[in-house]
DNA sequence: TTTATATATTGCAATATTACGATATTAAAT
DNA sequence: ATTTAATATCGTAATATTGCAATATATAAA
């Protein structure tokens, strides 16, 4: 198998876990604070800062952009990468709800 | 390769995404809705509820024990899971932190 | 136009995750 | 003691993720 079985569930639940999971990744942490950090918006140096290969931080920047927690735009030769913040709002609403919402009736 | 570095992020970023890996699977989101809206703590109806294997459901629970999530209790032949509410509470801040601390200064 | 720089994409190897059947293990019931 | 029921663990197959080198693409500078 190996394959998440996401039919079986809603999906308000595989959008949540879908969130959840992106975030789900310590270089993904580290880019989004490390972007947070910046006064401006020239985020290109992530490589460095980061330590990991180019590629590999391409590819993380391309599931944080999946779910619209980052904006990109072109800046003359190199990219300039924010955090949209009504998404992130969004995202940050949706997980307290459900955190919220999931309290324990037991024990 | 397919290992995460951990070794060049820090001890809070790494905890930090290991919660949200763990919640990032569906199975596991509704495992924990449905055992919050139990009154009661008899857990063991997963299996049917959800729709995966026994051994599936298991190992799930077991990640969500993993980071503390939930506390099982041995109740005659069968298990007692529930939520760890106050460790529910201390992750749900930690995320809540991450969440305010990383803002976009920049767009 | 050529060169240099920044980022994206492709292809691939290594490891992780998901899922399940089969098989323990454990405790209640008979 | 045996059987039944609930849960855990093991082994394994299928798929996903992580990471990187190599290559493509695109823009600025020369």
């Amino acid at each position: 198998m190996g394959i998440t079985k996401t039919q079986i569930f809603t999906e308000k639940q595989n959008d949540l876990a879908q969130f959840f999971k992106v975030l789900g990744h310590p270089a993904r942490v580290a880019i989004l604070q490390y972007i947070s950090n910046q006064n401006a918006c020239i985020c290109n140096d992530l490589v460095e800062e980061i330590g990991l290969a180019q590629a590999t931080i391409s590819q993380h920047l391309k599931e944080l952009k999946s779910i619209g927690l980052l904006n990109g735009e072109i800046e003359g030769k190199s990219m300039c990468y924010c955090i949209n913040v009504e998404r992130w709002t969004a995202i940050q609403n949706q997980l307290n709800l459900f955190f919220n919402t999931t309290k324990s009736n037991c024990c």
